[in-house]
DNA sequence: TTGTACGCGTTATCAT
DNA sequence: ATGATAACGCGTACAA
């Protein structure tokens, strides 16, 4: 389409061989001052920069890194693509942006993905079925892959997530102390293995202080709307003496779409009659209108262990970091 | 990196010559059904795919398109984001998420992306100064470039905007007809061609209703703490009988902020003491929470439209397209 | 330090 | 329909 101006023509202009040229492009070569600083002028007068589609079929590295995303609405995300593409592009990699929806399918994004000779290939917060990746043949040319905030069950793919174990106990512990009798759960998608983790350790830690009895509630996606939806169902369906406490919601979108709708549809007070928690620490989680208690991920550290694993710093291996209980006025 | 196959092994498992294997791989090429499913056969069990690096070496394009983005404070970003990942990708191209903040050069970012030989680049949202692009000598060698939700003065970069004149328009005649008499503007960056076109046009129409008197106060960024700051300044500074009775926001995550400071630090009503307006039309802006008077751009058809600039099927131009006046509690 | 083959995997074009 | 040659722009290895 367009019209570059090439090594071999920096070269010519120059009066050097094309070679020459490409050594005063290459940090640390073997090359004169002289003969640099000359290559280098009259590149800057064409123009030229080297073309990193072809220093990328020759080497074999692209310094692409393909990020899987299926879900937007979950403002949660945009901080996290900030960290993502700030980290990585100061690391010299630079983000693809995989929108993998209903409309495009997961096998032929990754095939895609692959084709771009990608380096790596992130998997950010998506709801990958284990088949889907098992069926690819893993390690079998697949660029290395890696699961960002949600679990990995599978052989030879880690996932970087915030320490779900932590944050529950944090969490409930929390809650106990403050005098909650009666807990619930809202989880977005009970397919998901993090769904589950989260709700495992909500209910586990709560058996602990002698409270078995956990009301589960299901929203149909991760969005403020199918939170709503869910604890309208569960009102209306519950008697008053029969509610929940405190409600727990598997992230803070939800938690606001049902705060919201506690407070909007039915009139009723948070904390005073339900309680509210959430997870992810959205920032208008923490504004005057929702004061929403929370759980803070590491954002920028989850990012930093994954590049270090995509530079090979560090073994690839599932690891998971702290986060921060965050208590406002919500619960 | 890794290892893949290539076009000249499947030839010697199948028999063929590479460029027979090619054609396979090309729709609409001359090959016999029987070549052809040989070709495929030894493809599938080598796990052979055309490497996109290569073909974008050889046809000059990469189906590559850069999108510039600036600011992740605005949630506003994401519902974007997924319209340009998932249209640009059912066009066949896809995204490289260039992040521009203050630790990354403009410049640089412009020139990497040409390095990488995208398509085009798309100026999302982003507080370009003109003389960034006029420096890059436009037209000579770079990649065609738009931008996208924000105005242009730059010649031969055309701009896809909502129509800021309309819009302005529909807006204060809302508010005039409600009654209000002291309006206020509200500026997330002054610097900016886009703030002050629809502050202009804001002091414009209410001009014709015979109001000249517009308060204005700037936020130092696009985010809800600094609108939250830009109206506590003006709070504290302002006698309750001088203070405006509405104010509109240049965006809402702005008019969020500021709706937060002013029923939370405040004590006042909205709308009662203060009405507020937003621009853009973000989710939660109409949650039970904010019930926020905004403006929906036409995110969709916008997308629409650079693609089919990028595509070669419209001529490039800037072109505004008429959004959608959202009335609710708030103003 | 500098110059020369050759290869990376594909596409375009021509000859068979 | 198939095979062969050249070209895309750069990197590596080796020779001068």
């Amino acid at each position: 389409m367009r019209k570059r101006a090439t090594a071999k023509q920096v070269a010519e202009a120059a009066g050097v061989s094309k070679w020459t040229v490409i050594r005063a492009f290459t940090p640390g070569a073997s090359i004169t001052e002289e003969s640099k600083r000359k290559v280098l002028e009259t590149a800057a007068a064409l123009n030229y920069t080297p073309n990193l589609l072809a220093r990328s079929l020759a080497t074999n590295t692209t310094g692409q890194v393909a990020v899987f995303v299926d879900d937007f609405a979950n403002p949660q995300k945009l901080p996290f693509l900030e960290s993502l593409t700030e980290k990585l592009q100061a690391a010299g990699l630079v983000v693809m942006l995989i929108n993998i929806n209903n409309h495009f399918d997961h096998v032929n994004a990754l095939l895609h993905a692959d084709q771009r000779q990608v380096d790596a290939i992130i998997l950010f917060g998506t709801a990958f079925r284990d088949e889907t990746l098992t069926d690819l043949q893993l390690g079998n040319g697949m660029p290395p892959m890696f699961v960002l905030a949600r679990d990995s069950q599978i052989e030879g793919v880690p996932a970087v997530v915030c320490d779900a174990e932590l944050a529950l106990r944090e969490i409930v512990d929390h809650l106990h102390a403050k005098g909650y009798k009666r807990p619930g759960f809202m989880s977005g998608a009970a397919a998901l293995s993090t769904a589950l983790r989260r709700r495992q350790h909500f209910a586990e830690f709560w058996a602990e202080k002698g409270v078995t009895d956990i009301a589960l509630l299901f929203a149909e996606k991760y969005s403020a709307p199918a939170g709503a939806a869910s604890i309208r169902r569960y009102l209306s369906e519950t008697a008053a003496q029969d509610r929940v406490d405190v409600l727990m919601c598997e992230n803070d979108i939800l938690a606001i779409g049902a705060m919201d709708e506690i407070r909007g549809k039915f009139g009723l007070r948070v904390p005073e009659d339900i309680a509210i928690v959430g997870f992810d620490n959205y920032e208008l989680g923490g504004s005057f209108a929702y004061g929403l208690t929370t759980y803070e991920q590491p954002r920028n550290e989850m990012v930093d262990v994954v590049l270090k694993m995509i530079k090979g710093k560090i073994e690839p291996e599932t690891i998971t970091l702290p986060g921060r209980l965050i208590v406002r006025r919500s619960a």
